[in-house]
DNA sequence: GCGTTCCCTGTACGGCGTCCAAACGCTGTA
DNA sequence: TACAGCGTTTGGACGCCGTACAGGGAACGC
């Protein structure tokens, strides 16, 4: 990603670090959504020519790679690694940690989902959910999909809840952004889709946390149903755990 | 979106219709990436001057909710409202032509889930799904957030696919992201990622039909249980059709 | 036929990512 | 201690971008 390596150099003392020119790069974003963050503007923000950028990355996709894989990085979770804890509840703490983390810099989340998440500590994600769903006694080739298909859920959850705020600066609060969206499918009441008035009411669950865990936890029962008995065939498996007492909240 | 409305108007004849705009664009998408649709070259690519455009559309960003618009009215779901059909044969059914459908324009998927999707043909989407649902015996609520969480994983897996192939041009074929997935995941192993190494092998499943339809019908199993006695209260409802015959092919 | 209305164009402005050549500070070596 | 050379930084420039403004010309209402 970066051109920085350990080491004296032969010239002058650098003027900056990576981490001061991303963190530039992530206020930007921050304040004025995914276009704000132009070399010009981060130059301009730790206080070099645009030029120099160019020093420590050798574009802006490259500052933008090094971002998203920051931003992952940051998400803690080895936490979540203890294994004495059920692990459904290790997941919906993992996801929600996720959710806030990204949450928090909406004009990111695009950046993140638009690159391919190859990066070592994307991987590490996904190795910690592989973790987790070996350890709920799913096979090795069942634990990979249900890992992709949490990861799906959870960064398709952020971008669709970043996209539906749509435009720059933090998200607004939860209640808001519900209002935002009730406003939204009444609308569409007047426009010949009775259902989707019917259930406008109910609408106040989207873009929520509470409709974040009612989604996690309907994946991770269609998981647990193959990780439990009527699993991949109709077989009986006497040892394992059966399925749990699922969604209290 | 559009500036243009019908009857005649008073000055001379347009040389253009939104449509063809609206194709150039789509063009220029599926050639060049997401940033292909300059105004620029969607105006050269129909033989007029830049700002000509300007006469269609108010600006840029209305161009591309237009394109979204359009893109998502052609997914075909009228067919998918025949109720003698099993519920769940016709979400899928559903899921896949959105897939088909969009995946044919990988440029213009992240314009798609970039924005808020709350125009006509994503409300009509909705409720298609709503009233399947309710078919399948949910209660409003429920549907509503089940509606939400198919959305979320059908628009989160089919961003993830274009993501991860990640650069301009069509999708390279199935075969060919398998593979690159699997190197990506192969070259994990080197790096302290045992599971994520010992799970390359079963990458393939990453981003392929067989992944997408695997995660659609747990994300359905976890839905039906919602929707069968098991469900909301521990109340036996006795009427109600029982778990189906899960995961065949 | 004329006046009005609207489409289209030429031109221009500010901002973008990025390259080039020059200025300069710093280090390793003589 | 002096110097050679490398790496950093800068001013300037190029070709894109979205888009605003003013003018010319086509089609319509009267």
């Amino acid at each position: 990603m970066s051109v920085t390596s350990e080491g004296r150099r032969r010239g002058p003392r650098r003027a900056l670090t990576d981490d001061e020119i991303l963190d530039a790069a992530l206020d930007l974003l921050d304040e004025g959504g995914p276009d704000a963050a132009s070399v010009r503007g981060i130059a301009a923000r730790v206080g070099v020519a645009p030029n120099a950028v160019y020093t420590y990355f050798p574009d802006k996709a490259a500052v933008i790679r090094a971002l998203v894989e920051r931003l992952l990085g940051g998400v803690d979770h080895d936490m979540f690694a203890d294994r004495s804890q059920p692990w459904r509840e290790r997941v919906e703490a993992l996801a929600l940690e996720l959710r806030a983390h990204l949450s928090a810099h909406p004009g990111a989340v695009p950046l993140v989902i638009g690159g391919p998440m190859d990066g070592p500590h994307a991987l590490a994600l996904n190795e910690r959910l592989l973790q987790l769903l070996v350890d709920a006694g799913l096979d090795p080739t069942d634990a990979a999909r249900a890992s992709y298909l949490l990861i799906v859920y959870a960064f398709g959850s952020i971008a669709l809840e970043v996209a539906a705020a749509h435009r720059p600066g933090p998200l607004p609060p939860e209640s808001e952004r519900v209002a935002i969206r009730q406003a939204a499918f009444s609308a569409a009441s007047t426009e010949g889709f009775p259902r989707g008035a019917e259930a406008a009411a109910t609408m106040a669950g989207y873009v929520s946390t509470e409709q974040y865990l009612w989604g996690l936890r309907r994946v991770l029962d269609g998981i647990t149903a193959r990780a439990t008995p009527d699993g991949p065939t109709p077989a009986e498996l006497p040892g394992r755990s059966g399925p749990r007492g699922i969604h209290s909240a």
